[in-house]
DNA sequence: ACATTCGGGACCACCCGTTCCT
DNA sequence: AGGAACGGGTGGTCCCGAATGT
């Protein structure tokens, strides 16, 4: 998995995982800027001198931790929808209504795990961007896969990959801002007729 | 325009629009937590004490003007360029362009004005989430007028407003994170196939 | 009365009564430092580009204006509840029950109007200083007249007017602190029975 | 003593006293809203960054802690004066003769502790007005068990002690704003006739 | 190894009292 | 008399080390 330590291998909730959760949770819903430390310890419930020995980085090493976690946690739920069925098109639509719903669930607080932390830092900080930049490439790379699998050449199934995940993640902005799951839905019926 | 004020016509730069354009600027790239008021001030280069007077309303308020604004112009300009010419999928080919552009001689910094403002406090600051909101409703008429001029029905034009919207918008984020235009590039593509 | 002007002799509410009365409230609630101009203005009702005009000393011309204007008023106070009957005793009594309700009816914000602002700025502010030590003195006037006329000597009039004064005030603040008028009510007791 | 920390038994001048030391000097001497916490930092010496941490609460927990204090002090410290000498009436005379002295030295500067502050926020800050309350409330009783011993029952004590409290206070401030001792020797002459 | 207290400035958004020019 | 504009300062909070227990 991750290179920066053992997820807590059958231990107990362990402080560094608490923390990772938290700063998960609080960038998806807040950016990074907006997501002090005091912040993530208090949610965590981990003590907080305890955060600069897991993560001697400070916040940006703890960011960037909580965005590839994020990353490949959804990498893999991407996979197991598509997965589960042989139609892709199926497959598109049954992920982009998870996403609406969770979307929804959440009062519109929890899009993309990580665009908004990407959009904010991509010009600041490296770490936290090339974290971002493999997440969306692992989505990329589960995508295109079920594309090669349908039928496409590799260059066609890597530019449609890429059209799939930029309307989705257009379509979850325009979500939030409208406070509506509008945008998912037209993005859906598109998807679906274009590639079904 | 504007109904927060007059544009300064004709008059000299004022206080007021240079903190609005230099709000703006700053809002792209870094977003709305990261971006401080007295970086603002020294960007702008009007004197801070005239910054409550012309915003009382605060950062807030500033910032949703900022929005407000950019949203308008690029409102303007995506009309500019999809009318410049009959063919409504070149257009569409050089509205992106033109965005792969400018966001290639900035470094990846320019993408869209008011989307990283959009993610971070949709669901803290009401004011700049209905600015924002209005921004995209704008752009999605833009975009509508054309498609709905191009032949589709209402409702089809308002799905492939937001679909093509959707796809530039999450282009740009990927594009950014990415640090390449080709996410701009493969989205243009397939939108000029789809509406050609 | 004031040397500053005249206090609009038949005329509509000007504007300058306006900012002393205004001044007067919010300096024997809050003091000096805790009242702001703009709290003054909006209070007043008046158009804050007047301020400078009537008081181009700024707020310790403004302080020091209704600071004597509010002692010159309780010195009248004082010589008409004093003054209606022979008793002395008596006459006291009332002065200190008149203090005490209107203590009360305020939710116990309105002590003595000028104490609260001479011990913030007596060390700051010369003028303001000088305001409320001439509030005090006509205050000890209207009381040593009154302790002349029923017997003593001047010397010891002025020193039983001191004393009668001091624990006024004294007994002004404890009241506040507390939010009880058992400090009035025990001085008032203590002086009657001095005095008769 | 104090239930808010232990106050650096035998250890090096914590930043937290100096804090509480410094801040108690200002109150005193400007009250509370002209007191800036960069002034109370700039005198303690202690750094800025620490003083949310032994002060979350910020100014008003400061103010409150400083206040408290004070209030101990002077309880000691009349407690002390009054006690030394089997003499009521000389002990309140040494009293106040210990407090004029004081007011001199300080050209005027160093009244009651927690007058200035207690007047000023009384209204507005609920803990202060509390540890200021009950500072007061210890005087009087350290005066009260003086009068209970020398005869009076313990309803005339308090009354008593009330009494003079405020004299004293009443003197202190007129002392301050009239820049002379003559107050406080005039309540010391009364006072001492009056208990002797 | 792990946790905590305490220390350290830089910086935040906000608002102050004041003055210019009409 | 008055609306617009101005710098400087407010209290408060930030993210982060370094020293100190356990």
């Amino acid at each position: 998995m991750s290179a920066d330590g053992s997820p807590s291998l059958g231990g107990r909730p362990s402080s560094r995982e608490a923390f990772i959760s938290a700063t998960a949770e609080l960038l998806r819903a807040q950016g990074y800027a907006a997501t002090g430390l005091n912040e993530i310890v208090a949610r965590s419930g981990a003590p907080k001198g305890s955060l600069y020995f897991h993560f001697p980085g400070g916040k940006e090493q703890l960011a960037a931790t909580a965005i590839a976690q994020a990353g490949a946690q959804l990498a893999g739920s991407i996979d197991a929808v598509l997965g589960s069925g042989a139609d892709l098109a199926a497959g598109l639509g049954r992920l982009i209504d998870t996403m609406a719903a969770g979307l929804e669930a959440s009062g519109y607080a929890a899009g993309c795990p990580i665009a908004t932390v990407a959009l904010e830092v991509s010009s600041e900080s490296e770490p936290i961007r090339a974290a971002a930049a493999q997440a969306f490439e692992s989505w990329l790379a589960a995508l295109g896969a079920r594309f090669a699998a349908g039928g496409l050449c590799d260059e066609e199934a890597e530019s449609r990959a890429m059209f799939v995940l930029a309307a989705i993640e257009g379509a979850l902005i325009l979500a939030r801002v409208r406070r509506s799951p509008a945008p998912l839905l037209a993005v859906r019926e598109e998807l679906v007729a274009l590639v079904g």
